[in-house]
DNA sequence: AAAATTATTGACGATTCGTCATTCTAGAAC
DNA sequence: GTTCTAGAATGACGAATCGTCAATAATTTT
């Protein structure tokens, strides 16, 4: 037998296919929020797609796979929204509050792909996703936590906040995490939410964040500067923003 | 036509049907538990139950509406759990406590009356689930959260807290909910939480809830107070204490 | 006890998932 | 340019699951 390279890697042939890929994720998308999640069928998005089912199902080991991968691209879309959140001027405790606000908008415009990252958050999808596409998901909230633990470190470097005692960095980024999501959850975009309805989610959410980072000792006080304008200036700074293009340097 | 009286209310009929119904939701969750999410199924419910499917689905209107009733038990137990923790002897701040304590305990010992929760909070769950069920839940829900506002508003009532400018207490209700929510949504069982893997529930959660209700003002604050004594102590008092019965008057 | 109303059954149709033998394609080898 | 081959795509098919309903049984009413 001659000496084959083995061809692993396939050269141009993998573009394409993460091309597609995307292409399916987006489909499903439309199929969701069109049809509502009842509405999305493997053979419904087999017909809408330009190849067949098996070539799906190529791509996506299950249904829940699909909703994996949805998540994905929810995660993937958050970061980008961070990453854009992070570049808005102001003091540390002003970026948090740029992160939760991104967090927020981003549950707010794309009801569909938070709803997604709520779905693959359940255990029978867990269950039947490809355990390939689980660590992706894993790595990629690993790294919008880490934004988080950035941030708290550098504001403790710079002295506007010092870490409680016997607590670590991640203790920290674990309550604010679970804050945001816990707030998006609830005030999520389906369900007129009888409970919370006539509450304003922005200024709720302010509340919440300002008590976290006031109970921090986290400066400056909620009392010594005006967070609801900052909130404010962030949020038509986050809207009208020229989104920076992907793969691009500067 | 005979004036018929209608026989509206079924006498003992009904008493009959809600008892069946429970030990449906009880073998749903051994199912559960056993086989995971994927593992439950109508026909094995069937199957395993003493009654057939047209009976079954005679109580559910779907699969979907199954998880939805598991999710009414689930919160009709933390209710249970609610009461209890509330007779818990201590002042204001630590009545709070034993709740958050209360719902992360519940959430630790029944994890998949936890999992239904949350998977019953799912957009493809509650589109095919029915409405009454659906108010059912919420109904619920809303009981949950007025314990939570009868607290806060004691507190402030006995001058441990004073309500924030421009701030309701539904807000204030809302934001420990959250609080509490992502907190044990992101400590959930399932999934040994790569993310957060080496934190400690237990002490982080407290921090949690000691930033918030420092954050509040809510007196006595953590540095005046030895809470992780009293979580300490919330925590046997909740796992000895003999579980009143269901429709004791006393 | 007969009639009438209500509940139960489980076989059946319909839907949806996921597979696999076959067909197709793109590029390598000659 | 032709042949060869590894891998990708296809879609008909089997399997699994959902949910229904005509027939039957149980219970209440008269």
């Amino acid at each position: 037998m001659p000496a084959k390279p083995a061809s692993e890697a396939t050269p141009k042939r993998l573009l394409a296919k993460q091309l597609r890929e995307q292409e399916l994720l987006t489909l499903a998308q439309h199929i969701l929020q069109q049809d509502g999640f009842a509405g999305l069928t493997m053979d419904r998005l087999t017909a809408l797609s330009s190849v067949s089912k098996g070539t799906i199902y190529n791509h996506f080991c299950s249904k829940e796979d699909l909703f994996t991968a949805l998540s994905v691209d929810s995660l993937q879309r958050q970061l980008q929204l961070f990453a854009r959140a992070l570049q808005i001027p102001g003091h540390s405790r002003e970026q948090v509050l740029a992160l939760h606000l991104a967090y927020h908008q981003f549950s707010m415009t794309e009801p569909t792909l938070f709803l997604c990252l709520l779905t693959a958050n359940t255990p029978g999808v867990i269950e039947k996703s490809s355990p390939s596409r689980l660590a992706l998901r894993q790595q990629l909230e690993m790294q919008l936590v880490t934004i988080c633990q950035q941030l708290i470190a550098q504001a403790i470097a710079e002295g506007s906040l010092q870490l409680p005692a016997k607590q670590s960095l991640d203790a920290l980024a674990f309550v604010q995490w679970a804050q945001a999501f816990g707030s998006n959850a609830l005030f999520k975009p389906t369900q007129q939410l009888g409970l919370f309805g006539q509450l304003e989610p922005q200024s709720t959410m302010l509340l919440g964040i300002n008590l976290l980072l006031d109970g921090l000792n986290w400066k400056p006080l909620s009392k010594e500067w005006d967070y609801h304008a900052s909130w404010q200036r962030m949020m038509t700074a986050l809207a009208s923003e020229p989104l920076l293009a992907d793969g691009q340097t500067n």
